[in-house]
DNA sequence: CTGTTAGCGCTTTCAA
DNA sequence: TTGAAAGCGCTAACAG
């Protein structure tokens, strides 16, 4: 931290005001003196004491996030979306990682409250229960909070300042079905997630009822086993050794998946001749996992929760947002029986 | 942004210097006291402003940390772990995700100072070249630079404040061949990455040698051909069309192992039967990509550069630091010709 | 068009 | 063991 608005103001013989006023292209600041202000700042390498700065005034450019994890594709993927949306907008991020010690949330949503973040994005873990506590800080202090995929059962439409994107799995299920269907499969197995988090029952649920509508035949229950490539695998096992097996498997995320291929191969079968596999997410394992996936693509998540807080920002309404999706056919499915 | 000190001060009948030192358990306030200040705070949900407290005191306790992206395993997970020591410390992180923009870098490297930033953690992108700018702000500012991985040709240790933790990459190479060799494997190919990418190039000679060394024959060049699954697809396919081939191949990173793995299936080999395949980093693609792959693990070089620098900033020492491995066998690697 | 005054919330320094 | 004074670098509000 070295050059201040001061010393530019004493070496252009100026007062401190006009020199900020200048490089914030104030309007009743002459042009000249403008471009004066700003070459001497560019020559002496002047950038500014954003701490002070915000001690100020009410807009900081800071944004917190808060990320369960950066290793599943999903956290990671929204959080380099948000990360280069805010690029783009000149805003800044402090990302908080918090692990299972106990307050952990609250104490990282409050440094960033204390630094001047003018809001919180959070993509909450699996669990979403004890979210509230960090929550009420928040709220508490009037921050908007924007929820990224899903968010905890106690906030609705009605809470202050608080608002979220989803995915639209209602869609993501459709066209899964819709492709299927189209394909000849008439009968599917669901192979989904955990049942206690709501984007991926309402992707079941959608599934159920897209799937009674055409007159196609789910076989078995939908399995709620986890939502890792571990959870797939092990589960389609058990499939297989079933009697009546379905034509396809639609899955909850990639991951699932990822582990149902293999079970798959790993059985001798093929793919898609023997069994199709559809995937959600368009992640890393579509593309490079045990075959290549055909899949489910959402459009930018991050981006459009940046996009929402902007309008916040300027006074606009705190609408949830949805955003769509679409097939991406990688070859994993199939003709039946061929 | 709501109780302040001086809130709580004029309710418990105190200055506000007392309660400021007695929050921060200062030797010279009363037992009584403090617990009254604690009690207080605790119930008015106070937090501090932290810039208000950096705009005074030296330590602001927030680290800036530069990533290329976030959907590569490589740089998620070391900042993942990065974000993790900084939680478990009581460390803010402000993370910047630079595009391709002109002068994004310095941009965001400024941005964090601005804020106060103790340090600035750079997991630099692959080509190293204009990275000077950024640094050469942050070093003329005198604060402390981490690299992770790999670091700009410039910086030599001379230089001040800049260190940098690396992949001991001689290690992995010597892992990778001692357990081919042990198979019995006698005639290896190198496929790796970048060869601007010094610990890659590094990686490269130290096979090259170690084969030498034990009188294993290395199979055609090696071949630089970038890191993506689809670099190690296409460059295997060629290989695989060749006369003379190899009995293993030792890849530059996993996804180009991946990529190595779903070629040689495509093309109806088996592994490791046919041919051996052995990865570097253990990522996801490592547990379920095409085939389980024996990988190279190396222990948390996060953790080594947070520690780095905790070092530095208790007065310690700038000595780069280098991480070990160990080899992971999952299979992907057997007896030749079996 | 440019400058003055005041003060954001906290901590450093020094006095009581 | 506690408190008063001063000021970190910046900007809102108002004068000139």
């Amino acid at each position: 931290m070295r050059v201040r608005l001061r010393d530019l103001a004493e070496s252009l013989g100026l007062s401190v005001m006009a020199v900020s006023k200048a490089l914030h292209d104030a309007p009743d600041i002459g042009a000249a003196t403008k471009e004066r202000v700003r070459a001497e700042a560019e020559k002496r390498g002047y950038w500014p004491n954003q701490a002070a700065r915000s001690l100020r005034s009410k807009r900081s450019g800071l944004i917190g996030l808060l990320v369960p994890d950066l290793a599943s594709p999903e956290s990671s993927g929204i959080a380099g979306e948000i990360l280069k949306s805010a690029e783009n907008a000149g805003i800044s991020v402090m990302v908080g990682m918090p692990g299972e010690k106990k307050g952990g949330e609250a104490a990282q949503v409050k440094a960033m409250m204390g630094r001047g973040s003018e809001a919180i994005f959070i993509l909450p873990k699996i669990s979403t229960e004890h979210r509230s506590l960090a929550l009420e800080a928040v709220t508490q202090a009037g921050l908007p909070v924007i929820f990224f995929q899903r968010y905890p059962a106690d906030v609705g439409p009605g809470r202050a300042r608080v608002s979220w994107v989803m995915r639209d799995m209602g869609q993501a299920a459709q066209l899964a079905l819709d492709h299927l269907w189209k394909l000849g499969h008439r009968k599917v197995t669901y192979l989904g997630g955990h049942p206690a988090e709501r984007s991926h029952a309402e992707h079941w649920r959608a599934v159920r009822e897209g799937a009674r509508q055409r007159g196609m035949e789910m076989e078995g229950e939908p399995i709620m086993a986890g939502l890792r490539p571990e959870d797939g695998e092990r589960e389609m096992e058990k499939i297989l050794e079933k009697k009546s097996k379905p034509t396809a498997v639609i899955c909850g995320n990639d991951e699932v998946a990822a582990g149902v291929a293999r079970a798959i191969l790993a059985a001798g079968s093929k793919i898609p001749e023997d069994l199709g596999v559809i995937g959600l997410g368009d992640g890393e394992l579509a593309k490079h996992g045990p075959v290549p996936l055909t899949t489910i693509g959402f459009s930018n998540l991050g981006k459009a929760g940046f996009e929402l807080w902007m309008t916040i920002r300027e006074g606009g309404e705190m609408k949830p947002r949805v955003v769509g999706c679409e097939l991406i056919d990688r070859g994993s499915t199939g003709k039946p029986g061929e």
